[in-house]
RNA sequence: UGGGUUAUGGUGUAAAGGUAGCACAACAGAUUUUGAUUCUGUUUGUCUAGGUUCGAAUCCUAGUAACCCAACCA
């Protein structure tokens, strides 16, 4: 039995064209500019193009909208096809609209001769001042009234490189009168002598985003093709081209782009943060970026389903970061495999146990019996968490304080004897007795306790580094805060532990592997860490109900 | 003050005139050799005002609020 779940409004028009007939089947693209990274808002377009084309039986395109060769680089490009490949997505074709600036200028000289569209040597105030407002209507441009063979004289011109960039621009031939300033006879190709990461110098001219984009999707028959909300008032202008250059009619849908609490998706303020290095670079573990979020230690499956669960409608947004977080820890929860680490480590001596002695342990993997097991070493000093001790025990307190009784993960139950401090105050040494049968998976001495604690053995633990990352901005919607961003900005999101131990494990992890460390959260290590120096990122923390319960009786 | 789009718990999203549901978050409890996981339960909502109807989140009227549009960016 399938569980009956509701359609999005756009699966709905899908299924109604191809339940009537309107296509046999679709086709999407995912169009983006090759003039930066991916970000989380972008998986939101991915997954629903890919995802709506996996459904239906469609297919979906690949295509680089790259008609600005000002901003538009082959990094990006690389760096698109990876992140997209990452999230479990392949495209049918790879395809640039740069592919079509042949087609395109054709489609230019064929409205030309329809009286469609026409040569304007005004500069760009003057293009702007004869605009009107969304209040006031437009006036006529003096060239507007040039004949066809003029301008497609003038336009041959242009395109031979005969004027410098700004001196004339094409427009189409629309109403200056327009409610929708988008159709106030808007450029459609205009003059830049700059190389190009494809076509290089061959061409000088270049077609604006309108005239691009659904030509574009014409040429591919796509049949979706779906985009963001700013782009409704574009919808006419697009139309009007398909209508008057009798193409294949696509069709453009909106829905609303992805926000999120606690982080910034505008393309600028993501630069700046690299620029001004508030991070360090675009694949920074802080960045929203799914390289940055890929460095951290998410997994593709989790933002998959993140996408899934936010659904797609055509209302502004702001979706609790904690949702993603949600969908990571189900993830990891299954797959990551679990060690002990310290963070912050005590030593702990277990004054009964004998000196030099060692024993190996049992420990599980992972929450099932698949996972498997792996052996540590036990023996006399220990490492554990400083947080895991309190001189003085708090209500409910379940870990370890004088005189009170813990387990140590795996191995054995221990009593708190006596401690020793530093002239500072600081808890240098913490020393127990242990219960000999009460090993673990042996336990014969009848002693329960609530409290359970992670280790690593002195005598063989890895030191490491780890990584601490936290929220980059300590506004919940630092897109809608006027201020400069540097006022709230969060300027302890990243904190390195250098001293933390690891166990012996851990020293054959490889780039990017997941682990989850007990009751600290799950990690990943880094690709900056080496054998000798092991770095590991803290990807997200478990959940903490026991931090809440203290922050209560404070 | 022109045009366009959107309004459902704290957040996101369903319900196509007929029981306002689901997820996250929050809260409470059970289980637990991770204060995790798992399980059970609880709290919280139809922008406002009128109207139509046996019955309205849904239809009508009038408001209100938010977002987008005046780049030779996409």
């Amino acid at each position: 039995m399938s569980e009956e779940k509701s359609l999005n409004f756009i699966e709905e028009i899908i299924e109604n064209d191809l339940n009537t007939g309107n296509y046999k089947s679709i086709i999407t693209r995912f169009p983006p500019e090759p003039n930066g990274y991916l970000h989380i808002g972008h998986s939101k377009a991915i997954c629903l193009n890919f995802g709506l084309a996996i459904k239906y039986g469609g297919s979906t395109n690949l295509r680089f909208d790259d008609t600005n060769p000002v901003t538009e680089e082959t990094e990006y490009v690389e760096s698109i096809k990876e992140d997209i490949k990452w999230l479990g997505f392949n495209w049918s074709q790879e395809l640039y609209a740069s592919d079509y600036f042949d087609q395109l200028f054709q489609f230019a000289v064929e409205l030309i001769q329809k009286d469609l569209a026409y040569v304007d040597d005004s500069s760009s105030e003057e293009i702007a001042a004869l605009k009107g407002t969304p209040t006031e209507p437009g006036t006529n441009s003096a060239f507007r009234a040039r004949t066809k063979e003029e301008n497609l004289q003038l336009f041959m011109e242009m395109k031979d490189g005969k004027y410098k960039d700004g001196e004339k621009v094409l427009r189409a031939k629309i109403e200056m009168a327009a409610t929708n300033m988008l159709m106030r006879d808007p450029i459609i190709y205009r003059i830049k002598h700059a190389h190009h990461h494809r076509t290089a110098n061959k061409w000088c001219i270049y077609p604006m985003y309108d005239f691009a984009h659904g030509q574009s999707d014409s040429i591919e028959n796509i049949t979706h093709s779906i985009c963001t909300l700013e782009f409704i008032p574009h919808r006419e202008l697009y139309d009007w081209f398909i209508k008057s250059l009798n193409i294949f009619p696509s069709h453009q849908y909106e829905f609303a782009r992805l926000n999120m609490t606690y982080t910034v998706m505008s393309k600028r303020k993501l630069l700046q943060l690299v620029n001004e290095g508030f991070v360090n670079g675009w694949d920074d573990p802080r960045m929203p970026t799914i390289s940055g979020f890929r460095r951290k230690g998410f997994t593709p499956k989790s933002i998959r389903n993140f996408c899934e669960k936010i659904g797609v409608a055509k209302r502004e947004n702001l979706i609790d970061l904690s949702l993603l977080e949600f969908c990571l820890r189900e993830d990891l929860n299954e797959t990551a495999q679990r060690a002990m680490a310290v963070l912050d480590p005590v030593k702990l001596i277990i004054n009964n146990y004998e000196d030099g002695k060692t024993e190996t342990l049992q420990c599980e993997n992972g929450p099932t019996e698949l996972a498997g097991k792996r052996n540590l070493e036990f023996s006399r000093e220990l490492w554990i968490e400083r947080e895991d001790f309190m001189e003085e025990a708090a209500k409910k307190w379940f870990r370890l304080a004088p005189g009170s009784m813990v387990r140590l993960k795996s191995a054995y139950i221990v009593k708190c004897e006596s401690f020793e401090k530093d002239e500072n105050g600081k808890i240098t040494t913490i020393f127990c007795s242990y219960f000999p049968n009460s090993k673990s998976g042996a336990d014969e001495s009848g002693i329960q306790v609530k409290g359970t604690i992670h280790w690593v053995n002195a005598q063989n633990a890895l030191s490491a580094e780890i990584r601490l990352y936290d929220r980059l901005f300590n506004v919940e919607n630092p897109a809608a805060d006027e201020r400069d961003f540097k006022e709230y900005i969060n300027l302890n999101s990243l904190e390195i532990i250098s001293n933390a131990f690891v166990e012996p494990s851990l020293l054959n992890a490889k780039i990017e592997d997941r682990f989850q460390f007990i009751r600290k959260g799950y990690f990943c290590l880094d690709k900056d860490s080496t054998k000798d120096h092991l770095i590991f990122n803290r990807t997200v923390t478990l959940k903490d109900t026991w931090s809440k319960e203290a922050k209560k009786t404070d």
